[in-house]
DNA sequence: ACCATAGATCGATGAATGTCAATGTATGTG
DNA sequence: CACATACATTGACATTCATCGATCTATGGT
């Protein structure tokens, strides 16, 4: 029920003051971007991010994951949850595994973010 | 003596196990680019990188931007530094006044980073 | 039904982060 | 020189975050 970048500006009912236009991205925009943001915001999480990408079959599991990163699974799990709220991994559960792979132009989106600034 | 991506996979002296390669991210590559992200990842820090981009001149000095978000001057300073250190904004000084510019090419680079997973 | 495995979720804990008030440092002006 | 202005830096505080151990929830195999 998300992923719609709203792109509104000025959202008219903030709080009091500074009813003019404000050039700068609205707060509530910028809020859903840094979100995406913070998704790629720490090392293990491009790591993470990195191996799920080259993957064969583009997808990998977490039992695959835990071991090159040197991480717990609990800590693995965290990561990739970030990561698919912020909309850039896709969970399928096939049986006992969990397959996360990224989502279709999630990347080229993020790079959207950029450029729009 | 930084901003060179030095694209080094495997550092060879990291810890004790795990001699083979690992077909993710290096780990010092990975901190690298967190950096930037990390720069990113703050909704107050994308407002002001957005207002510097888009002002008239392609540069703001802080008494332009502490307003406009209704944030305290040193923290707005704070931001700053941290999007100078990520490479992502220049300072100069001028007069009593600093003035912030976007980096020449800092947001392809950014885009760089992102594609090259 | 029992057990093993894969993974998610739940606390806890230490580190990092965002924010501000107070102070410090230049630079310009009288 | 004295004073004001623009900004940086410091210290403090509350919040968020990354990580782990322990536990819970399937799912599969015997």
């Amino acid at each position: 029920m998300n992923a719609s970048r709203t792109l509104e500006l000025t959202p008219a009912g903030t709080a009091c003051c500074e009813p003019s236009a404000s050039p700068a991205l609205a707060a509530e925009d910028a809020a859903d971007r840094a979100v995406v943001f913070k998704a790629l915001a720490d090392p293990n999480r491009l790591r993470l991010l990195s191996i799920v990408k080259n993957a064969p079959g583009g997808e990998a599991c977490v039992c695959d994951l835990t071991e090159p990163l040197n991480l717990g699974q609990p800590t693995v799990s965290h990561h990739l949850k970030i990561m698919v709220d912020a909309g850039l991994l896709h969970r399928e559960k096939r049986g006992t595994w969990a397959y996360y792979s990224l989502i279709e132009g999630a990347l080229d989106r993020v790079t959207g973010l950029v450029e729009s600034l």
